[in-house]
DNA sequence: ATGTGTTATCGTCAATCGACGATTAACGAT
DNA sequence: ATCGTTAATCGTCGATTGACGATAACACAT
């Protein structure tokens, strides 16, 4: 039986790095604002929510429940993922997005550091 | 004689609203998204952190330590002011610059909450 | 009144963003 | 093999961003 989460993975080996990276410095600096500028949008914020909430959605429930275009969830989904925030899963056609949570704490802990 | 900070006075009224305002919804998630594209920049990022290690700072003195022009460095400072991660302080032609703490508790708040 | 140091604003330019429709790709089912 | 469904990619458009130099505004000294 697929739990909350059938999307994530159990846990990415990565999930190491959470605390040894530096939190401050040019690196830090340049991680904190692409994860800030990758939620930089309202409509992101939005999904980075529903897929807090709901463990895992296909692109097309996200579609569903915003009042812009396929393409344009899609896009948005790209930069969520390219920061490494949201996951995809592919089984078929579907494709399930979910939250990195331990990419989530990073930026948590980024912050934190302010 | 002036203490570490300087700057920002004592605490302003507002920081009442802390605790009070929602933390998720629509206007929490336009919120979270304005002060994340406000500070999706490297180079506000790291001027966040120069004024958050000394207390206040004049524009001239992030210029001294940044490659930019003054006039770079001044829209940058205009852009985190807007959102209120920043404050001046004027006193003559010297503007002196400060973090506002509980602005940056709430971002802190916004983004713990997702 | 003039000058000096400091910051904000203006105008410009190339680059990036956000949105869309149209098209393509990938897979499952028929 | 073809059809639906789903998602990614492409091309386009207007709007916004980031950077700069030049200029203006401001307060303090002289």
């Amino acid at each position: 039986m697929s739990a909350p989460s059938d999307c994530c993975p159990p846990e990415t080996p990565q999930a190491v790095d959470l605390a040894a990276d530096a939190v401050d410095g040019e690196a830090a600096d340049q991680e904190l604002a692409a994860f800030a500028k990758a939620i930089g949008h309202p409509v992101r914020v939005r999904i980075l929510r529903m897929l807090a909430r709901k463990e895992a959605k296909m692109c097309s429930h996200i579609v569903d429940e915003l009042p812009l275009a396929q393409s344009t969830v899609s896009e948005h989904l790209r930069i969520l993922r390219s920061v490494g925030l949201v996951q995809a899963n592919e089984s078929g056609p579907r494709v399930s997005y979910c939250i990195v949570p331990f990419k989530l704490k990073r930026l948590k802990a980024l912050l934190e550091a302010m």
